[in-house]
DNA sequence: TGAACATATGATTATATGTTCATGTGTTCA
DNA sequence: TGAACACATGAACATATAATCATATGTTCA
């Protein structure tokens, strides 16, 4: 009766077991869900996320004011732009970036409260 | 006049340049932040986390519901327990999970609604 | 106390990822 | 048209990280 239970076959909680085989993210999903959050995963590119969480900015202007060269906020950007957490608009040479959705917004405030343990 | 302005130097745009170097995240925040995202952006860790999300669960239950190695859902246990992503509490020999605070369900949560596209 | 069990951890290895350097692409304007 | 400029990209290298295997720790109960 108790090894029906038994950690090593079926869990030791069917219920939960059961429940979370019936409604688990398939792994579609899963895949997508971690590269989405992965991409927030890096300090030079949170830099840039807060930045264009304050302003739209084109490519020059983030290396400047985050003191990162042109061709490593490039590669950033087009992670980002890639994974659909930033947008952009070109006006002759010059390119504008800026979050793409309010999800990113969220997620970005989200994160500052967690850190902040408010 | 124009020089002045030239994006190798000052950026393209004052303005919102000096904007963000004012307003920034100081590097410990980054650091933080991008850290805490980090946690977010590996498969395994968001079925964990999204199996937690549904259910308080021990490890075993979450090795067995998931098709995962114990010492694996134990490494990236650790992980997330470090970032305080979920905590636990202890009953005999078994170590029931859940997920830590409001902010790590709603991050998830703008996650899902984003690669839906909500 | 010692066997059984649930969980944790150290070491290793294979893979993924960020930066730099060099160069390419596309636009403007004189 | 061609020089100047803003941005993009490919290759290479150094570092970070996830899974596995083996083993350790801590708890229960007979």
């Amino acid at each position: 009766m108790e090894n029906e239970e038994s950690c090593s076959t079926h869990g030791l909680h069917t219920k939960s077991v059961e429940n979370v085989r019936k409604k688990m993210l398939d792994n579609e999903s899963t895949k997508e869900l971690s590269m989405f959050f992965k991409v927030f995963g890096d300090a030079t590119r949170i830099k840039i996320m807060y930045a264009l969480y304050l302003n739209e900015m084109c490519v020059c202007d983030i290396a400047v004011a985050l003191d990162l060269s042109q061709s490593a906020v490039s590669h950033q950007l087009r992670t980002l732009k890639t994974s659909r957490l930033v947008k952009y608009r070109r006006t002759g040479k010059v390119v504008y970036y800026s979050l793409d959705d309010e999800h990113v917004i969220k997620v970005l405030e989200q994160g500052i409260s967690h850190i902040k343990h408010d």
